[in-house]
DNA sequence: TCTTGAACCCGTAGTCCCTACAGGTTGCAG
DNA sequence: CTGCAACCTGTAGGGACTACGGGTTCAAGA
């Protein structure tokens, strides 16, 4: 038992869903810890490290920035997670998260309306460049 | 008449809306044109170099990248606009704002889901961490 | 005419989050 | 024991700026 061996950064990434060199990258700038090496240098995981990097994969996925992952695992240790902590993290990124939902409405509609006026044609004169002149 | 003295970067970025490094920027990567200079060193615009500053900012607030600008620069040339390639150009733009706030409502979603189940407390397991732990 | 100080100059580095190389070494199956 | 996949390190690039530092020029007021 005392034997297990760990896991490479390879099989760690692949299981998280991760780039293998995003792996390498979070722990050089101290998202994941350093790892156990092998005799000969290769990198050798726990499956407690595999769990650490499904964690900051998922919270990425939420759109989170790694400051934000970074404290959010601050705060998922055992015995330290606080609710009201982690909700002022989310509610602030939630609210960027609209924030940009809006813009990008905004944006949409002024596109499409422009597009739609668009006859794509030869002819020489397009009302999106005249909305860029204007 | 001919001593009209031209535009300084600082007045042509204030007059377009944007920052004066940005400026220098574009000028840079080639999206702006190499401006005559004062005996002293100094740029100095003409007003045309300012529709085309104006043009480029109207184009990024729509989201156009920096590559997209370009070619829209290029079509805006009088004589050789064609509304078909503006077109194919804006449409492709579009497409990609729509996936944009597709993805971006996916998360706002799943965001807003788990923080309505904070309770915001001091307790010590918290719905956005076991989210993140699943 | 001189002096101040705002505006300009240039080059480089930092931001965010990876991704991709290049050129070498290790691990393991056959 | 050979071959080759997987790993190693370090560095550069990307998009679109932004910021800095240390120097120079311009224009207005005294």
């Amino acid at each position: 038992m005392a034997g297990a061996r760990g896991l490479t950064i390879g099989r760690l990434a692949q299981d998280a869903g991760v780039n293998l060199e995003t792996v390498r990258y979070y722990e050089r700038i101290g998202l994941m810890p350093k790892p156990d090496r092998t005799s000969g240098g290769h990198r050798s995981y726990t499956a407690e490290q595999g769990r650490r990097l499904a964690f900051i994969r998922r919270a990425r996925e939420l759109g989170f920035g790694l400051d934000d992952v970074r404290a959010l695992i601050a705060l998922a240790q055992p015995g330290r997670t606080s609710c009201a902590e982690v909700q002022v993290i989310a509610a602030a990124h939630l609210e960027t998260v609209r924030a940009k939902i809006a813009d990008l409405a905004r944006l949409e509609a002024a596109l499409a309306d422009t597009v739609d006026r668009c006859r794509g044609d030869t002819a020489p004169s397009c009302p999106v460049i005249e909305v860029l002149c204007a």
